[in-house]
DNA sequence: ATCAGGCGTTCGTCAACCCGAACAGAACAA
DNA sequence: TTGTTCTGTTCGGGTTGACGAACGCCTGAT
């Protein structure tokens, strides 16, 4: 370490990873938690290192020569005596085809199901819009999962979210007019679209029953 | 500079590490492109530091007294004269609020639209099955859209992908078993369901004109 | 037994990352 | 003007990451 502390405890907390029904509506998703770890990172890196070097197959001498690495880098790296610069961990992480940030987070995958008509649903005033949170990713790439059912007869403008942010939608029954103000477009069933979610857009369902699944990507 | 030279034109690297079969196994969409950049990597870093600490509104001082760093390091690394270790980056990306891999990948939104029945479709052998790749992320925090229309009669065997992925479903229309083999849930219209892609799974069309969209996350 | 080649480790050296302090410039108050 | 307080920059110096070579260990061929 060279660093004075990282600051293990910041004013965010490592409450509980997730929790993926976690925020309520669609309006302002809060950031509750911080990074995974603390200061523990470095153990976690070496740990994550070995991992993925050894689902790869790969030995030491071999990943070093890949990566253009010393192999004694390497060594000292998975013994956990460490704190390697970017470009040695991102020679690693492109070594190894993996995408830089994998060998800093952990994995946790789960099984959940969401069966039509559960989850918060959050209503518009006017009870042509229901909109269902499917999936939240709290930290790192944060991803939301969006099933809207709307009626038609009501457009629904959206202020812009995060810069950075991306929309996606798919359009699973109806037809909609979706987009940026001013690029909005018509879509019917099965069409897909993708477009800034950091600027005012807007939704209108077109017919009765519409249903549109969102995902919106924002940091 | 410390390393040796982070391979610009590495044997390994940038090669697709794979090609993720698809969510119920389109075939093989590559992934066309490696790692972002070679060793441009730093000045791009350098790059997002900025724009990450100009969109949370903080100055030099002020991020550099949060992270815990000194602001004459932040000041080189934003001058593009770095290669900072993990845990500086650390402490950066922590007191920005970014997942830490935002750092180095840089983001692209752009406004995409894809009409029903274009794109790239996949047919199964019994043509009961047709999937379209909606959407992909080349590098880090991948994900991949699929829409899948099907019909019943054949069900669908998919192979385990990368370890720590995830698969996501929503059911636009008809119904489907889906999940992975001795957890398989029948799912109707609307429902949504999330299960580890990295065992094996699978996925049978139960009503003629079956509708599924498929997010698939892996590294 | 002896050599050859792989593994991962330890050791000494050099470069450079990170730090604190000093620095120039701008905005503002007294 | 002078002083204060920001901004971001540049300048030595100590600490340490990355390197290459040498080491011990094991396996297999000669």
């Amino acid at each position: 370490m060279r660093n004075a502390a990282p600051s293990p405890g910041g004013p965010e907390g490592s409450g509980g990873p997730e929790g993926p029904a976690g925020p309520g509506g669609p309006a302002g998703p809060e950031v509750p938690d911080g990074p995974p770890a603390p200061s523990q990172m470095i153990g976690l890196l070496a740990a994550s290192i070995r991992r993925e070097r050894e689902r790869a197959g790969l030995s030491m001498t071999e990943l070093a020569k890949r990566a253009r690495i010393a192999k004694s880098t390497l060594s000292q790296l998975e013994a956990g005596a460490g704190n390697p610069s970017v470009e040695t961990l991102w020679a690693l992480a492109t070594a190894l085809g993996v995408p830089f940030g994998r060998l800093v987070d952990p994995p946790r995958p789960q099984i959940r199901i969401l069966r039509a008509g559960q989850g918060p649903v959050t209503y518009s005033e006017h009870s042509s819009y229901a909109a269902t949170l499917l999936s939240s990713v709290p930290q790192a790439t944060r991803r939301d999962l969006y099933w809207v059912e709307a009626q038609p007869g009501t457009a629904r403008n959206s202020d812009p979210h995060l810069p950075g942010s991306v929309e996606h939608v798919v359009i699973s029954a109806g037809a909609a007019t979706i987009g940026p103000i001013g690029e909005a477009v018509r879509l019917d069933r099965g069409d897909y679209m993708t477009y800034p979610g950091d600027v005012p857009h807007i939704f209108e369902a077109l017919e009765p029953d519409t249903a549109v699944l969102f995902v919106l990507e924002y940091s």
